[in-house]
DNA sequence: GTCTATATCGCGATAGAC
DNA sequence: GTCTATCGCGATATAGAC
């Protein structure tokens, strides 16, 4: 694909986030960023449909959570399926990255627009994984119900994750938020409340 | 302060989601809903901070639950307290707009930049009901899963209800939803799958 | 209320890669 | 030649400043 500079879109992400970092977000143009990069404004909306998209990958997460659940044993249930991904997740594309996800989450929280990027990406995860598991089977609610709170679960888990300041790690907090869900809607307590 | 016309916000909106009926989110300008409304786009913009404000309330659903949360006697226990929350929610908020929510529903999902917007507004909620259990000293990993699952609870239960062909009600979907919760997750199912 | 900066998208032309 | 990424120009809408 990339006949003709190999790192255009990289070299127009570098350039954006660096002046992000410098100035903010809002404060940064697209012209600012291809101003930089050395390429143009027409450019830029060829790589990225709109300024927050830099801040976010191919959308790869939600493609490996598909590959993972299609490549399962179909005897694996949900439940094991989901946290088994979640740890995989962790750590390949989590944990080695803790650095980064914490100074693009700063940013990424300060900025109610990108805060609603940020939530639309955890949708397409929860998308998939529940497409991922209807084609395993699994009932329609249940499947939505176990994508639902699979990724609130890696998301407080992320969130925890990334500001503790005992530096435990993913995994870690992966299993304590479980055993929080687990305590908080596990027991036959009382529906109607 | 509505000293001039009471119904300003009122006429914009209806305008808007005239227009957004007839040609589309994307394809109705503020210019076209102010002329419809006979007011000027500088008026629009005072009254929503931008267009797809136009879709959603005042913002009034997290300012109930902090008050319902508050309002609790300090014993309620916070899974009660949520279903009961959610309970009230349903039948005064939702159940008698069901028609203009479906309506709502289908344009928003249709946009991606309307189901942004509304994935906010859910996390609005979320951090309203985390901080009012924090507040009554809930542990904060609990109200975080508290507040998560909670909202993940009425969200599904809104999707199934607005779809369902049966006319079944948003609480029986609220049962349906939290049955289908504690089978998920409720079990002692291995964490490390 | 008016004015303006900025994001976004369409179109036609170009130019390196195969 | 045929692709396709890039460019340059231009149009329009949003959103915020004055």
């Amino acid at each position: 694909m990339a006949r003709w500079e190999p790192g255009t879109a990289d070299r127009l992400r570098t350039a954006a986030l660096e002046l992000f970092e410098e100035k903010g977000f809002s404060a940064t143009t697209v012209p600012d960023i291809v101003g930089r990069a050395g390429l143009t404004q027409r450019t830029f909306f060829r790589h990225f449909s709109d300024k927050r998209e830099v801040f976010f990958g191919d959308d790869e997460i939600p493609r490996i959570a598909t590959r993972m659940i299609e490549g399962a044993p179909p005897e694996v249930e949900p439940l094991s399926l989901i946290t088994a991904g979640l740890r995989a997740l962790a750590g390949s594309r989590f944990e080695p990255r803790r650095n980064q996800m914490r100074v693009a989450r700063r940013i990424i929280e300060a900025e109610p627009a990108l805060r609603e990027r940020d939530l639309l990406k955890q949708a397409d995860l929860r998308d998939a994984i529940r497409a991922g598991l209807e084609g395993r089977g699994v009932d329609p609610l249940d499947a939505r119900v176990f994508a639902g709170l699979g990724v609130e679960l890696i998301q407080i888990a992320l969130e925890r994750w990334l500001q503790d300041p005992e530096g435990g790690s993913l995994v870690s907090h992966l299993d304590a938020v479980q055993d929080s869900i687990r305590a908080a809607f596990g027991s036959a307590a009382t529906r109607s409340g």
